[in-house]
Formats: C-alpha cells, sequence, structure tokens
DNA sequence: CCACAGGACGGCT
DNA sequence: AGCCGTCCTGTG
C-alpha cells in the first residue's frame, strides 16, 4: 500500500518502509534526544515506545520494523519517526543562515526529531538533569523494569514505561533503587501534581510555548532546559532551544566568541532560527558532543 | 583518595 | 535579577 510518500508492505512481523530519505539510526538514536533504544550488532536498534517493543534496521533507503504491523505504522511508527515532516528543506533552510550550521547539517544529516510520549519525556529529562547520558539510560531502564509493565520481543523481556498514577503511589526511598539519587523526590513530586490534576499535561498542546515553559517549570525538577527538551521531543512545540553545557559551549565558541550567558543565547536563537530553533539546536548539539567542541 | 561531569533549587546579595 | 554552593553517581 501507498501513505503518503511511502511505500510500505508486510514480510512477516516485519512491516518495510520504502524510500524514507534523511535519515540514520546512529543520528536518531545518539543525538541524546532519547534514552529506551540499544544498538544491536548488526546495526538495528530496539527499544520500547508507548506499549510498544520493536527492532528498527535502516538499509538502502529502506525502514524495517520488526514486531510491527502496517497497523503500528500507520498509528505509531509513522509519527514518531517525524515521517511526515520533509527534512530536506529543514536542512536547507537552516544550511542557508551560515557555516556554522551547514556543518552541524552535514555531520548529522540524518536526524530526525522523535515525537515521543511526553510523560516518559518529561520523567526522563528530570533525571537528566545534573545526569550523564549512560546514567541517564540506566535509570529509565531500571525505573520501566520495577514499575512498568512486562512486554516481549523474541522472547525477550522489555518495559513499559510507567504512568504517573504508578510512580505516585511509590515512596521516594522505593523509587530511589532506581538509582535516580537526588531527582527521586522530584520525579514522586511531578507524579503526584500530575495524579491530582494540579497540571494538565495534555493542556500544553493547546497554549503557546511561553505558557507551555511556564506550565512545565512549575514542577519540581523542572527547570528552562528540561522544560524545553521535553517540549521539543515530545514534538509538542519546535521554536525552542535547550540550551545544556555543550550548546551553551558551541554557541559561545563558534557564534559569539566570548562567554555568553544563558539568557542571550535563547534570546539570540529565538530571533535567529525562529520556529526552526529546536531542529538547529539538534544538529548543533550532536555535532559539538561528538566533535567535543569547547571541551577541555 | 580526589577531581570532575552534568541542571535545578534555595539562600544570598 | 544574578551568583553560587549543594544535591547523587560513576568514571578517570
Amino acid at each position: 500500500m501507498e501513505y503518503k510518500t511511502y511505500d510500505i508492505y508486510q514480510d512477516g512481523n516485519k512491516t518495510i518502509v520504502k524510500h524514507i530519505k534523511d535519515f540514520n539510526l546512529i543520528h536518531i538514536f545518539e543525538c541524546g534526544q532519547c534514552f529506551r533504544w540499544r544498538r544491536e550488532n548488526d546495526g538495528s536498534y530496539t527499544g520500547v515506545v508507548r506499549d510498544r517493543v520493536v527492532n528498527v534496521g535502516y538499509d538502502e533507503k529502506k525502514l524495517i520494523i520488526t514486531n510491527s504491523s502496517v497497523n503500528d505504522f500507520i498509528d505509531l511508527w509513522y509519527g514518531y519517526f517525524d515521517l511526515d515532516r520533509n527534512y530536506s528543506e529543514i536542512k536547507r533552510i537552516l544550511s542557508r543562515k551560515d557555516s556554522i550550521m551547514k556543518k552541524a547539517i552535514e555531520f548529522g544529516y540524518g536526524i530526525r526529531l522523535l515525537r515521543q510520549d511526553l510523560w516518559e519525556t518529561l520523567i526522563s529529562f528530570i533525571i537528566s538533569a545534573n545526569n550523564r547520558i549512560p546514567m541517564i539510560m540506566k535509570v529509565v531502564a531500571s525505573i520501566s523494569k520495577n514499575f512498568g509493565r512486562e512486554i516481549f520481543l523474541d522472547e525477550k523481556a522489555y518495559y513499559t514505561f510507567p504512568d504517573a498514577y504508578s510512580l505516585a503511589d511509590e515512596c521516594v526511598e522505593t523509587l530511589q533503587t532506581c538509582q535516580g539519587g537526588f531527582r527521586c523526590k522530584y520525579i514522586i513530586g511531578t507524579s503526584e501534581m500530575v495524579k491530582s490534576g494540579a497540571i494538565r499535561l495534555s493542556d500544553i498542546y493547546m497554549v503557546s510555548t511561553g505558557e507551555a515553559r511556564n506550565m512545565l517549570i512549575k514542577l519540581p525538577g523542572v527547570g528552562p532546559k528540561v522544560a524545553d527538551c521535553t517540549l521539543l521531543y515530545s514534538g509538542t512545540k519546535y521554536d525552542v532551544f535547550p540550551t545544556d553545557v555543550w550548546v551553551k559551549r558551541v554557541m559561545e565558541e563558534l557564534y559569539f566568541q566570548r562567554e555568553t550567558s544563558l539568557k542571550e543565547i535563547q534570546e539570540f536563537a529565538r530571533n535567529y532560527f525562529g520556529p526552526l530553533a529546536g531542529f538547529a539546536q539538534q544538529y548543533l548539539f550532536y555535532y559539538a558532543r561528538e566533535n567535543r567542541i569547547g571541551a577541555g
């Protein structure tokens, strides 16, 4: 069958989608936006998304999703991989901005911003505060294993991410077995606020980026960086510019050539990249971190 | 043993 | 409003 501009067919438990461009598994899964995908020996990735576990491979512009159906693709994977967005056009516009962006895009040409579950993204980025990626992956995996639901792929167990109600019922001490450290109290606090209705996460889809940001920042453990990451990596808002130490360094070194406050970097990015700020940030972040730009 | 890497928060000016 | 010490865990 034909879905938008893609050819889709089913082969056993594999959904295969042809003619997919602007796509690279390493760029997508190792650019710091997600913590649930693991690279296999053959270069494919296995991960849990919502209540599904799949293996994803990419070869000769073909996307191969194992443990999927055509309906799954249309309902979930098409949106998750942001396949209805024209990344060629985004890259063309951003590359014209300056030679720095051009280089960053050439480096991370296959990046796509995943539209991840809002709740899981929020908690994952609360965990990311003052933490490194391998540790974040460990904590998210542990929370899922302890409080999520077991699902299977090839007789191997994987775990869904627990919802706010499940986590709100736990105490900080129990959650601490997942190695979240000082962030555990924030996770419980945020879960309680979602459970009680003090915040309705679904509202952020209906309000402006500024309002969405202000709503999220009211949650414990959520500051400007975590709020922006949550909005961007859940596919909710794209005119944000999450500024962590790497983005700050690359901006200072390549754009400002001096020390620059977070406030000034954010203002510059909003004006300069406009509605594509989130995409620009992701190319810059991946470029900076992989090449250790600005690091000792 | 120590230094260091990472954002949010709270207390201070 | 901006600055800075503290929080937790793993690695070199």
